[in-house]
RNA sequence: GCGAGGGUGGCUGAGCCAGGCCAAAGGCGGCGGGCUUAAGACCCGCUCCCGUAGGGGUCCCUGGGUUCGAAUCCCAGCCCUCGCACCA
């Protein structure tokens, strides 16, 4: 090579570092994407707003490549596209750093907003930064504060007593959702300090005033992920039974809850938590008592026998036989399960029959299987082990049936006049039979809000030593936080002139509530003020906001299942409720959780040291390469493994597409003009014009369904075929353009910074951010034509292969003649005796021996798949007729229908062509 | 324990929902060839076994089943990942 030639190349090589800040630029200065308020029904796609650590890692990288690449697609489309950026900006890392080095948390949080922005931009992803939103900043908070007091008159908001999780790590409560568990031992999610119980007196949202369509509306939610759904379907925990009262002789009535009442007639004692108000009054008057329970809680989980419990010498009355039942306080009931405390039926239930086991209480069996069940009540010693079958068959899921009730498979006995009765029935019957009602209980709590922190949104609310509890009026909104005091607990608690107020009922002297908001509460409704981010008098434009909402599609990480996304859902509705909203129920239509980059097969973690920073990689491949390495390597929602070969993969791709423009545009590649070409059918310009429609058709409806890494693989075949193209003759102009075109845009997304460049080089005006996305069907008998062209080339390598022919000189092909593809037509609309119908026919008679026999084969093949009729499949070999003549270097004919030699003819089938080889 | 999702050729990873054109795409790795002074890039093949004309055999975790036909559907088992879990 020439030094001419290696300057030439260099030339049309892209510098990264030269196109994407100029791109970026374009598309800043023409707002490219920047949507009007006002634009109707827009595609809302979004990506779960960070916390701006100051470090954006790879996991963001992807995240904001995949919405961005889509935002960029259904732009391209045409729609009005509402793709916005924030910062979720309260929380502890900035308090933190503010008591680790001599900063104040605002400062450090800006700083790091302005470094992530920056790498933000830096990576070409399109956000609308008018309508960037931040959560630390007044004109954010106070909607929070707004908000708070809207629930607060809805009786969303409780300040009551409990016994809270408390990090004495981050001197904070910490909500369940906030409590890891880890071997037996309950850490904080944050800074993995073993969690203490504390009582204390907090702000709760009810949330649970929402379980139940929080928990059935997950159904319907079909853009989301199973196991997204999964996970709420646990978090929330529905169970259904029924409470029914316990008169103890201590004077007291119990109430307990059961999905089991059936098993009532079995109860043979009757059982405590240790924190239940009436073991609590029990143990002030039993040392017994009050040892056990003080024992169990202050020992370690692992500590405590789950056989534990102590007898309080009181008894209960079943309410079902009359019999008294002793009392007991046991470890394994729990407080905040059901009410607390439970009839134990240790015939029906495992852990009852281990405790009754333990402490030597009578076991009695009142349920048995039926005829039916699996299981044959001879098989059924509920003295050895617990007959736990909760005597539900679902008719629905066994086979051949369609009946959709359930049925019971579980029978009563010596259940008094109730013997006989199946098991579910009972549950329905008992519940009138002894004074009690249907209810469900979820394992979802209320969600305490209150944090002893400062960096977060203050709660609106004045403690008055005559009013109590009062909150600030509307008008004296925002509270705003006062200046940061490094101090060991709650600096709001320290800040004494900010604390020191009036109440705002009496005027009396008071003080502020020093609690901030769990910084979920930003996040719960973040995606509303996007579309209103400037408003000043309302958190969000509701005519605006029902008409944006719900968001379309939504992108994040896995780890926001439960909370954040359970947040939402409950701000959302409650929301609609108070005609915020009008008729959204649901904030999330379409929710994708992406998959973990990882590095050598690990997560990618600071502290391991396995990470690839973005930074360098953009400085050394760009973003561009990036973007396409994420998006290429798996599916979004898979796990991605980084590696050095893909990202060079990626980065030597687009320097080759870029490579095949230039030189076009350069004059390099001598093009010709299809009005001069033989345009008899069947030319190289058609296998190529074929395959950009069906790139097309391809790309978009991967992009579509998401799969970025399917288009992907369509669009780098066809980058691949234009390069055999100019390889092998000189294309033609028309074709040509178009297909360089069509790859530019279809990479746009991915690439916009090399896609911006590549129009560029093509000549055409405007951005390719804002250009027509390209339309194409598949071609007609697309697939059919591909494979029989795909299947004759491997045939001709088998022959040349296993005949050893060194060096081909001629290729002919033959496809087969007219009556045989008659006769497959016939036969595939036969059944019985195919050979006999077909020979019937008076056409195929003609053919005698042959057409017999080809009969016989077609009746053996069993299933018939479409065919091209013969004049097609000749246009499909003759449009892949370059491909034969590069692979072997040797003359390829391909006869006209009719015109083949005959014994050529007499070997072809349809959709397998008669091919001679000659040396 | 309950629930969800998985197990595909040297690796990675599509296909499975809508059974046949599936010895099973693409990428990576390996092998051979072309281009080139050379390297890189690029191009053409091969990469389960056997076969001197497009053939045959075995194959998609294991074992059964449905079907003319199963990587795909059904049942059972084994293994992996994740979520929930002393939940009455």
């Amino acid at each position: 090579m020439s030094r001419a030639d290696a300057t030439d190349q260099e030339e049309r090589r892209f510098d990264p570092a030269e196109i994407e800040p100029r791109w970026q630029q374009r598309w800043d200065d023409e707002e490219v994407f920047h949507i009007e308020d006002g634009a109707e029904d827009p595609s809302y796609v979004l990506a779960m707003f960070p916390y701006p650590s100051g470090e954006m890692h790879m996991g963001h990288v992807r995240n904001y490549a995949i919405t961005d690449a889509f935002a960029r697609y259904k732009r391209m489309q045409g729609e009005a596209v509402l793709h916005p950026m924030g910062w979720d900006s309260f929380g502890l890392p900035a308090e933190n750093a503010a008591n680790e080095r001599d900063v104040d948390p605002r400062g450090w949080t800006m700083d790091c907003i302005a470094a992530m922005k920056e790498q933000m931009n830096v990576m070409g992803l399109g956000f609308d930064w008018q309508r960037e939103v931040t959560t630390c900043e007044p004109e954010y908070f106070q909607w929070n504060q707004w908000l708070f007091r809207e629930f607060y008159e809805e009786g969303l908001v409780e300040r009551t007593e409990t016994e809270l999780n408390w990090c004495p790590g981050c001197e904070t409560v910490l909500a369940d959702e906030n409590v890891n568990t880890e071997n037996n031992v309950e850490i904080c999610w944050r800074c993995d300090t073993a969690i203490e119980h504390r009582e204390l007196e907090q702000w709760f949202f009810t949330i649970t005033d929402y379980a139940e369509e929080l928990y059935d509306e997950l159904d319907e939610l079909d853009g989301w992920p199973e196991n997204v759904r999964e996970m709420q379907h646990n978090w929330i925990g529905k169970q259904e039974g029924a409470s029914v009262e316990f008169e103890l002789t201590t004077g007291d009535s119990v109430e307990i809850f059961t999905t089991r009442l059936d098993t009532i007639y079995g109860a043979t004692f009757f059982a405590l938590s240790p924190g239940h108000d009436v073991a609590q009054q029990l143990a002030e008057e039993d040392d017994d008592v009050a040892e056990y329970i003080h024992r169990v809680e202050h020992a370690d989980e692992e500590e405590v026998d789950e056989t534990s419990g102590v007898f309080t010498g009181e008894y209960a009355t079943n309410p079902a036989t009359g019999e008294e039942i002793p009392v007991y306080v046991a470890d394994y009931v729990l407080a905040d399960v059901g009410t607390g405390a439970l009839y134990a039926v240790p015939a029906h239930d495992d852990r009852d029959h281990a405790f009754a086991q333990e402490h030597d209480i009578p076991i009695r069996q009142v349920v048995e299987p039926t005829e039916d069940a699996d299981v044959d009540p001879e098989n059924v010693d509920v003295q050895e082990q617990a007959y736990t079958e909760d005597g539900v068959l679902d008719l629905g899921e066994i086979e051949g049936s369609s009946d959709e009730r359930t049925e019971s498979d579980g029978v009563l006995v010596d259940s008094g006049e109730f013997d006989g009765l199946d098991s579910a029935e009972a549950r329905e019957r008992f519940v009138e039979a002894f004074d009690g009602e249907f209810r469900t209980a979820h394992s979802l709590r209320d969600w305490c809000i209150s944090r002893q922190r400062y960096w977060g949104t203050p709660i609106p609310f004045v403690e008055c030593p005559d009013c109590g509890y009062v909150p600030v009026p509307e008008d004296d909104l925002p509270v705003e936080l006062p200046e940061f005091i490094r101090t060991t607990g709650n600096p709001l608690d320290a800040a004494q002139e900010w604390k020191t107020t009036t109440c705002p009922d009496c005027g009396g002297p008071a003080q502020r509530e020093t609690d901030t908001m769990d910084t979920f509460v930003d996040s719960s409704w973040y995606f509303l003020r996007f579309i209103s981010p400037e408003l000043d008098d309302a958190p969000f434009d509701s005519e605006q906001a029902t008409d944006w909402m719900p968001v379309d599609q939504y992108v994040g990480g896995i780890e926001h299942a439960t909370m954040h996304l359970i947040y939402s859902r409950f701000f959302t509705k409650v929301l609609d409720d108070m005609e915020l909203l009008d008729g959204i129920r649901e904030p999330f239509e379409n929710l994708l959780t992406q998959g973990m980059v990882r590095k050598d097969g690990a997560a990618m973690s600071s502290s391991t040291g396995n990470v690839v920073s973005p930074a360098p990689f953009v400085e050394r491949f760009g973003a561009d390469t990036g973007r396409l390495f994420m998006l290429n390597a798996a599916q979004p929602e898979k796990a991605l493994d980084w590696t050095e070969e893909g990202a060079e993969s990626a980065h030597a791709f687009l320097q080759n597409v870029h490579d095949l423009v230039a030189r076009y545009a350069g004059g390099a590649i001598d093009t010709r003009d299809a009005e001069a070409a033989d345009g008899d059918g069947g030319t190289i310009d058609e296998y190529v014009a074929r395959e950009i429609e069906a790139t097309v058709a391809t790309a978009t409806e991967e992009f579509e369904a998401f799969r970025f890494n399917h288009a992907l693989q369509a669009i780098r075949e066809l980058a691949s075929l234009l390069r055999r193209y100019v390889d092998h003759t000189d294309p033609d102009e028309g074709t040509f353009e178009r297909a360089l075109s069509t790859v530019a845009r279809l990479l746009a997304p991915v690439a916009p910074h090399v896609a911006e460049e590549l129009w560029a080089h093509l000549g055409r005006d405007g951005l390719i951010a804002e250009a027509d996305w390209p339309e194409a069907d598949e071609p007609a008998g697309y697939e059919t034509a591909r494979l029989l062209v795909e299947n004759t080339r491997e045939d001709v390598r088998d022959i040349v292969g296993v005949a050893g022919i060194e060096d081909p000189s001629l290729i002919e092909i033959a496809v087969a003649p007219e009556w045989k593809h008659y006769a497959r037509q016939q036969a595939r609309d036969l059944d019985g005796n195919v050979v006999g119908q077909l020979m019937g026919d008076e056409w195929l008679q003609r053919h005698g021996e042959a057409a017999a026999d080809y009969a016989k084969a077609l009746a053996g093949e069993g299933h018939l798949d479409e065919q091209l009729p013969p004049e097609r499949e000749y246009e499909a070999l003759t449009r892949a007729v370059w491909l034969l003549e590069r692979e072997f270097d040797a003359e390829v004919v391909v006869s006209e229908p009719g015109e083949a030699p005959e014994d050529l003819a007499a070997k072809a089938t349809p959709g397998r062509p008669g091919i001679q080889i000659e040396e």
